[in-house]
DNA sequence: AGCACGCCGACT
DNA sequence: GTCGGCGTGCTC
């Protein structure tokens, strides 16, 4: 039998199959979708098995070494899925199918030096660097300067250099103790063992008393107080056998999950569950745009789909845009489902990201909630895929694959033969768009719950506050609703755009301002380390007191980052209790929760924060939102911005007033008449849409064409310049009149890290040869050589334009 | 990606 | 004359 393999190496040259045959001894083990290690050339790597063929057309084969899984990790279809992801997202097909799994299962290769012959005869430079086993890493050769001594002993024959493959995954054990006897024959130990064993007879008398199962080791040592060398003697006389067994590492172990059950829907729920549930039923496969305002009770729509799946016997995957941000939609998954429900985001350790992704595999659970790459899930029968917050731009992956999570689940569910559910307040014009062409069935909720009100949402001119002799941060309005809030011991959210302290410094005599000398971007001051950083590239610098230009001393801050506004309110109110979330803040693990709940918790009376607060914040004592600059976002080289701005403002509004209290939401501009603020104040989604549709009609931009962008950087301005050049006259040559080709342009960020970028912009309706052409764009222009150091890299459907 | 094989400059 | 630079091509 002969393996065909999909090898781990990364490179145009090795992106096809590769066939191995299959040795006796591993003979009827190997399948299909199973991870393997096989030779390649001198060293050994992992791969994997995408078919099992009868004979091969290359007659020089050499054998697999050896098989890392018992059961397939990749599932016929999922084996296919990833097919289909390198050909759409143009990646290479083993990037493809490493995005399917969890991190930890990635191979992680060793290079060692081992001893052919008994260590003493080695000279005494090289074996006192051995470990036992008579083994030395290669990278330890290399800082010890070993290499050529160890060199010469290869080709003596004294030792080798052996490649290894190896699993970063290790299954979590827990050390587990049982009696070693039977009852009876402990009852007579007990007798027999002498008075001042007293410890080994408690620790037997605590299994005897507890022998449904096996105990763990520390258990038994906290119960019965032994030390580890009573058990460790114990074990040794062979009273107690001492045991590992795996155990999952469960995030969510300590936490008790209320038992919730269905609630009965609202009328406007039953009409738009119903198409759904059908298609559910039918095992047929549809997409639902379910657009509801703020607090219309989607989740519970999603929830009982859920429901009918699981009745059904099948399996459902929900993304949501970050999960971390939101534990009150994990509470409500765990409290519903229970112990069937898999959580996978990224604030989980890599180990537990691997626990739950075998829980899925094992068939242990039926939901899984998580963000953009459990879409990947290795179900077998989806029943539903639900996207929320459908709009969110995390569901986008922004280096290789480039896949979008929603077309990922669009296309699974058509192969399993069941809906997806978009879900979102404020879709994305190209869902929207689309549902309107009726190519998904929209379904509307437009009543909040219980029948709140939407927040009252002011929209303040700072220019006027200006006028008006105001120069501070917070407008006159926004200032007196917040103190007003600290009376009542009502709670406010903040909302900033920007970290840090200041976006940029600038010189008032000559309008300098501070650039990143690798990147070109302004740095940002951040007052906590007094440095200046730069956001791209990690680059510190120290903070001018003279203009480095005109040596004048009048430098200024400008722009205003979440830590100045943390700064100014302790001034201006020093009473307030205020919580500061960006990612500055929010890098430990487990930091994130643990500020909101101390927020929710009412341990402060603001919550100061960028984007992610925006979502999933749901406290019932907030009554006052404060956005303290709303275009920030609009002016950013992107087509999506308008959209972006209502999107957040539409969002962050939706965080006040959510319980029986009345929210009040002020939002501050500069820019107040710009329909995107706007309709963003009275929420009105489809007036948006239509004027935003026709910018994009104007600009020709997405829903009316589709993009395809190629990227070019390289540390040469002229050599990206002139690779562009071709490339882009390559494209008009080759497409149709209809497509629009916009480069070469330098890219917003011109440069990051000493690279100069450059783009090419593809618009366009219908072209069938774009994707070869892309295809073979990249063959000519990835980098044959190593150092050639020109990256190429082409984003079908982006989402970034930076 | 690695690694080997292969063709041109400064060294024992 | 060789050691070693990295350009080119191969890995079942």
């Amino acid at each position: 039998m002969i393996a065909s393999v999909i090898v781990d190496v990364p490179a145009k040259q090795t992106d096809r199959a590769f066939d191995y045959r299959i040795p006796p001894s591993l003979e009827g083990l190997v399948r299909p979708g199973m991870r393997v290690v096989v030779p390649f050339g001198p060293r050994k790597i992992q791969g994997f098995v995408i078919a099992l063929l009868e004979k091969s057309s290359y007659d020089k084969l050499r054998d697999i070494e050896d098989v890392l899984d018992i059961v397939p990790v990749l599932n016929e279809e999922l084996l296919s899925l990833a097919e289909w992801l390198s050909e759409e997202t143009l990646c290479y097909q083993i990037s493809a199918m490493q995005v399917m799994l969890p991190a930890a299962m990635k191979a992680k290769y060793e290079k060692n030096f081992e001893a052919l012959v008994p260590v003493e005869q080695l000279p005494q430079s090289i074996s006192k660097h051995l470990d036992k086993e008579g083994r030395l890493s290669w990278k330890e050769g290399i800082e010890k300067k070993l290499l050529n001594e160890l060199q010469q002993l290869v080709t003596a024959g004294q030792m080798e250099l052996k490649y290894a493959v190896s699993s970063k995954g290790k299954k979590k054990k827990e050390r587990v103790l049982s009696l070693a006897a039977s009852s009876e024959e402990a009852l007579v130990l007990l007798d027999t063992l002498p008075q001042q064993a007293d410890k080994q007879k408690r620790v037997i008398q605590f299994l005897l008393d507890h022998q449904s199962d096996e105990q763990n080791a520390a258990t038994v040592k906290d119960e019965t107080g032994a030390s580890s060398s009573t058990i460790r003697t114990m074990i040794d006389r062979g009273y107690v056998i001492e045991s590992f067994k795996e155990v999952y590492r469960d995030p969510y172990q300590d936490r008790m999950f209320q038992k919730t059950s269905a609630f009965s829907l609202t009328e406007e729920q039953q009409t738009a569950i119903g198409p759904i549930l059908q298609k559910v039923h039918d095992y047929e496969h549809e997409t639902f745009l379910l657009h509801g305002v703020t607090g219309s009770g989607k989740t519970e729509v999603y929830l009982q789909t859920i429901d009918q799946v699981l009745s059904q016997g099948r399996q459902a995957i929900m993304l949501v845009p970050e999960i971390s941000l939101t534990p009150q939609m994990v509470e409500r998954f765990k409290g519903r489902f229970g112990d069937r429900v898999a959580v996978m985001h990224s604030g989980l350790s890599t180990g537990e990201k691997y626990d739950e992704w075998r829980k899925i595999h094992r068939k242990e659970v039926n939901v899984v909630v998580g963000a953009r790459s459990a879409i990947f899930a290795p179900f077998e029968k989806l029943g539903v895929v639900i996207i929320d917050e459908e709009h969110e731009m995390s569901y986008k992956q922004e280096d290789s694959p480039r896949y979008h999570a929603r077309d990922v689940a669009i296309e699974r569910a058509r192969r399993h033969g069941c809906p997806v559910i978009l879900g979102s307040a404020t879709p994305s014009l190209e869902t929207f768009a689309r549902a309107q062409k009726n190519r998904y069935q929209l379904l509307s909720l437009t009543r909040r719950m219980n029948n709140q009100e939407l927040p009252s949402v002011t929209i303040v001119d700072m220019r006027e506050e200006l006028r008006e002799g105001n120069r501070s941060m917070f407008s006159r309005q926004l200032f007196e609703q917040l103190t007003l809030r600290l009376e009542k011991k009502e709670q406010t959210v903040l909302f900033l755009n920007r970290r840090g302290h200041s976006s940029f410094v600038m010189c008032r005599d000559c309008g300098y301002v501070m650039q990143c000398p690798h990147c070109d971007i302004s740095m940002t001051y951040h007052r906590h380390s007094e440095q200046m950083k730069c956001h791209y590239c990690g680059h510190e610098d120290r903070v001018p007191v003279q203009c480095p230009e005109c040596q004048s001393e009048h430098i200024r801050y400008f722009g205003t980052g979440t830590q100045k506004v943390e700064e100014e309110l302790t001034k201006l109110i020093p009473e307030a209790r205020v919580i500061r979330m960006d990612v500055d803040t929010t890098t430990r693990k487990g930091s994130h929760e643990k500020l909101l709940t101390a927020f929710g918790q009412g341990e402060a009376d603001i919550l100061l924060g960028t984007q992610m607060i925006a979502k999933g914040l749901d406290f019932p004592n907030i009554t006052l939102v404060g956005v303290l600059s709303a275009d920030t976002m609009l002016h950013l080289p992107d087509f999506r911005s308008a959209e972006k701005t209502f999107q957040l403002l539409t969002q962050v509004s939706g965080r006040a007033g959510r319980h029986d209290k009345k929210g009040e939401v002020i939002i501050q501009t500069y820019s107040p008449e710009h329909y995107s603020i706007d309709l963003a104040k009275t929420q009105q989604f489809e007036l948006f849409y239509k004027q935003e549709m026709m910018m994009r009609r104007i600009g020709q931009y997405p829903p009316y064409y589709f993009l395809a962008m190629v990227t070019l950087s390289h540390e040469n301005l002229l050599k990206v310049v002139s690779v562009c050049e071709e490339i882009t006259s390559l494209l008009k040559q080759k497409l149709s009149n209809n497509a629009i080709i916009l480069g070469p342009v330098a890219s917003p960020i011109a440069r990051i890290q000493n690279r100069y970028r450059y783009q090419c912009l593809v618009k366009y309706k219908m072209e069938p040869e774009l994707k070869p052409l892309l295809k073979s764009i990249l063959d000519t222009y990835q980098p044959k050589s190593t150092n050639d150091s020109l990256l190429i890299h082409i984003d079908v459907q982006p989402y970034m334009m930076l």
